[in-house]
DNA sequence: CGATCAGTTGAAGGGTCTCAACGCGAGTGG
DNA sequence: CCACTCGCGTTGAGACCCTTCAACTGATCG
């Protein structure tokens, strides 16, 4: 509902919506106050906080944020929309290690290391607060909110990062599906959104090299959790009509798909009423 | 890559065995320096680092460091040995998610919830520093250096995780554990140990749930890298006598596998000379 | 309208899972 | 000392799921 405001009204050139008027946390000269605020710090860690700008960046669909390999020169904090991290193997093919949406952090993992390990794009108009690492330490340092605000990202990333385990753990492709969905439901719902109904911001090729499978086969799972009838989908409206069947089909592991499926469906009809 | 004959470079905790102290480290009564210089932090830091004590705990083989959902009281760094981290799925079912080695931190992602989301058990007798969440912040403060420590172990622990990623994208199973032994040889490298002979801690058993395969397909893809004559393998000991093959050979995706398993072995010969 | 891409569905082949058996070493107690 | 048990590791054979190749639909776009 709260990103409605999607404006995919085309305008393919036009001035470059760098600049926006902005009314508090949206113009370009956001504070570390508007990033705590983001993150969900203390009211009265927000307004405590040192004026120390932290500059925004306006992403189009589609727009790289950062590149595999490239110098990690900020880590980012999604402020709105969505993104996609992967890695580009050397033949080209493109292994996605994860989704990042609102109040989470993006590129942590290049702390570490001199370069992003991973390439980051936008699915959608998305937002961000960037970082820049060398202010990392001093910045945290100056704020004590804000240290803590990165210590929680990360830990959030690393859960998150543990979700992708989860998922591939499955040796069942709808299984996968299923707790990649449950997974986005849960994230759905943390951001006050609907757990039960959603839009999927990535495709069915990214769906499937996160889930390991062919896209092919995130096909086939689709029909099959719809066959169930624990899921309706229609393209990439995904509305969750069974949450406590997708749940224990989720559970399953090795071949107690087999019971699971055959307790719930012989064999697949077609619900596909629109 | 690695030509640096001085430290291992790219490696965020490079010069770690450069200064070996007293065995002030080894003592009940550590203190925060300690833990800094396993982590490989300036001298200065370390020298000038406030006096506060760390505890330090050391488990036998086989034993838990922390239970899964239990109450996330600290976060702990490895000063020796090696565990392994996993996940009980409902039907007892252990999803191996990584192993961690020195320097490097354990139960991180248990700080941005309410208990640890995983459970870690010691591979062989190890020790690690305990440092308490509810402190975590405050030395931080304290200490600015803990605070940086604590920022580039999560982002490895973060990297190290992507790892896991890394192995379960490729789809077939010898290019798994090629990637696998990969990863253990580059992080025996960055202990100062010889990267291409290695004891492997962990069963086979733990192998295959980390790769996300049946623990049978384990051996034969054992059998299969020996064929190749990329390695040599002897229960638990393993030999990489052939790097460049098998870094060839592990970024394989697909259907490449044909092409390197026929240019190198039309069908796997038994080289099992010992 | 032709081109391209996302998404779906079908058919054939192959890789892995599962079940099964075997050898081996460690720990145990006769 | 040796039989016994148990777990680890290996190897074989069949079933099955997924991959791959292929064709088709619908939407977007120049």
């Amino acid at each position: 509902m709260n990103n409605s405001i999607q404006s995919h009204s085309g305008q393919p050139l036009g001035n470059v919506a760098l600049f926006v008027p902005a009314h508090g946390a949206c113009g370009e000269r956001s504070t570390i106050a508007d990033l705590l605020h983001l993150m969900g710090a203390d009211d009265l860690d927000v307004r405590t906080a040192p004026v120390i700008p932290v500059p925004m960046r306006r992403l189009h669909a589609g727009e790289g944020l950062f590149r595999e390999g490239a110098r990690a020169e900020s880590i980012y904090f999604v402020r709105s929309g969505t993104f996609k991290i992967f890695r580009t193997a050397e033949d080209g093919y493109e292994q996605v290690l994860g989704f990042v949406g609102r109040a989470e952090v993006l590129g942590f993992d290049a702390v570490c290391s001199n370069g992003h390990p991973t390439e980051a794009v936008a699915l959608e108009d998305s937002t961000v607060f960037a970082l820049p690492v060398r202010d990392l330490f001093g910045f945290a340092e100056t704020s004590p909110a804000l240290g803590r605000v990165v210590h929680l990202a990360a830990s959030n990333a690393l859960t998150r990062q543990g979700e992708l385990a989860d998922v591939m753990a499955a040796v069942a492709a709808e299984v996968r599906l299923a707790r990649f969905l449950l997974h986005l439901s849960q994230r759905m719902a943390s951001c006050g959104q609907s757990p039960r109904r959603f839009v999927l911001r990535m495709s069915r090729r990214d769906i499937a090299s996160y889930l390991g499978v062919a896209h092919e086969t995130v096909s086939r799972s689709f029909t099959a959790l719809a066959g169930w009838l624990m899921v309706k989908v229609d393209n990439r409206d995904v509305e969750i009509i069974d949450m406590t069947a997708l749940r224990a089909f989720s559970r399953s592991t090795r071949r107690q798909l087999d019971e699971a499926s055959r307790s719930c469906m012989p064999h697949p009809v077609a619900a596909r009423a629109a």
